[in-house]
DNA sequence: CAACTGGTGTAATCGGCGCTTACATTCACA
DNA sequence: TGTGAATGTAAGCGCCGATTACACCAGTTG
């Protein structure tokens, strides 16, 4: 939408003979390749560059080196790009998580909670395009994207799984732990949708201090659910 | 983006000649009269049926029964359309957040902030796509919209006022009152913007019950700020 | 009453976009 | 070596936001 991107076309380097010289390294090949990830590739960028909305199929073509239509050999439109951009910044979310739990310690359920939460609110702050593309249904069809649906859903019954953990262990008090778990979300995702929609100057929050804000509400959170000493 | 409004044209009724008859009802004045409130409203019911994103100038003016130049005449801009559209759904979530409070509790100061938060989530609940358009910055520019503003700075401030008063009457656990603000916002919020973006489903929340978990949780982070009795 | 002036709408147009169709080129495999 | 499928290009459709030149109308002023 409301595309702001100039591009600075340009292009009109030397457009080669076809015909490969004997020698030549290949300057124009016909077919590009890998033109699926490069698209990928460049619409990701543009997500960083200007937001899920600058993301238009021409100019990750025009990045791509190739015509306005040859996108559509690989995705059907441009929702379908977007779902595998969202695919793939669903993949390095997931990564980021399973590597903080991963350092995380083993016999404290809360604690692991904790550093759930912890790593979401990190990874949202500090790559808040990607995760604008992966938090909106309107930006790509959750339901349809299985491979994003199954991501998510493993990350839904892994704070389920801590969540009772950290229950039977006597570390919460009295509470639904659906309910916990949802307003859990909630709270993280609020807070980095609050990022993301630039409502944080006006709470006179700037960059810097937010994210370790964001660790002091997690943190308040985590304390309202436990089991006081 | 990517209109998916189709409208029905036609307008071709009768085109007739402008020069007004003796005692003619005025078919057709020239001049719309009050053409800048009636794109506002075209624009809010385009909010209404395809969210933010189908809302385009052209609709808008084909709505208001105008050429699509006019309402250039009255916005600089989709963009400053979209803010006036913001101006008047935040108008109306003001009233509605001022109604519940006046129902509140005089002598409780942790009651009436429930009622902020139950309010905020049952209209965003009620209003996703009106909540969708005052809460991104992407959709208008916050900070140049002084009403908006200067609404939001003020509702704000009545949350902090009510915690601080909830926290001399003994009602809070000893935190910090502007995280408990924060994170108290997050979390509605969130949930709202959960509801906007579709992650309900995946959650396996349905639009009747989602507004009564919205209480819950509420009521949940409530007793986590609350002093334990 | 007539003429001017400023506000408001129309018509035409521009470039960008998503997307489709017809055609060109190349690759992989029989 | 030939041939069909895959993948690129070229051209074009209709939509969009936005701009410009022009038409119309209302109210003021002489």
């Amino acid at each position: 939408m409301r595309r702001s991107v100039k591009s600075s076309a340009g292009k009109s380097a030397v457009v080669r003979p076809r015909r490969r010289a004997a020698r030549a390294p290949a300057p124009k090949p016909y077919h590009h390749g890998d033109l699926r990830r490069v698209l990928v590739e460049a619409a990701l960028q543009l997500v960083g560059e200007g937001g899920a909305d600058a993301v238009s199929v021409r100019e990750a073509a025009r990045r791509a080196g190739v015509s306005p239509g040859a996108p559509f050999r690989h995705f059907p439109s441009r929702d379908a790009l977007m779902q595998a951009v969202a695919e793939e910044a669903q993949r390095r979310f997931r990564a980021e998580i399973e590597a903080a739990l991963a350092g995380a310690p083993a016999g404290d359920p809360l604690g692991r909670f904790r550093c759930l939460g912890l790593a979401y609110l990190r990874w949202a702050m500090r790559n808040p395009t990607h995760f604008e593309v992966i938090s909106s249904r309107r930006l790509f069809d959750h339901d349809r994207a299985a491979a994003i649906s199954s991501d998510n859903a493993e990350l839904i019954a892994l704070t389920e799984q801590t969540l009772a953990e950290a229950f039977v262990a006597g570390q919460l008090r009295p509470a639904d732990l659906k309910q916990i778990q949802i307003a859990g979300r909630a709270l993280v995702y609020g807070f980095a949708r609050m990022n993301i929609d630039g409502h944080f100057p006006r709470w006179g929050l700037a960059a810097p201090e937010a994210e370790q804000t964001a660790e002091a509400i997690l943190d308040l959170f985590i304390e309202g659910i436990a089991k006081r000493r």
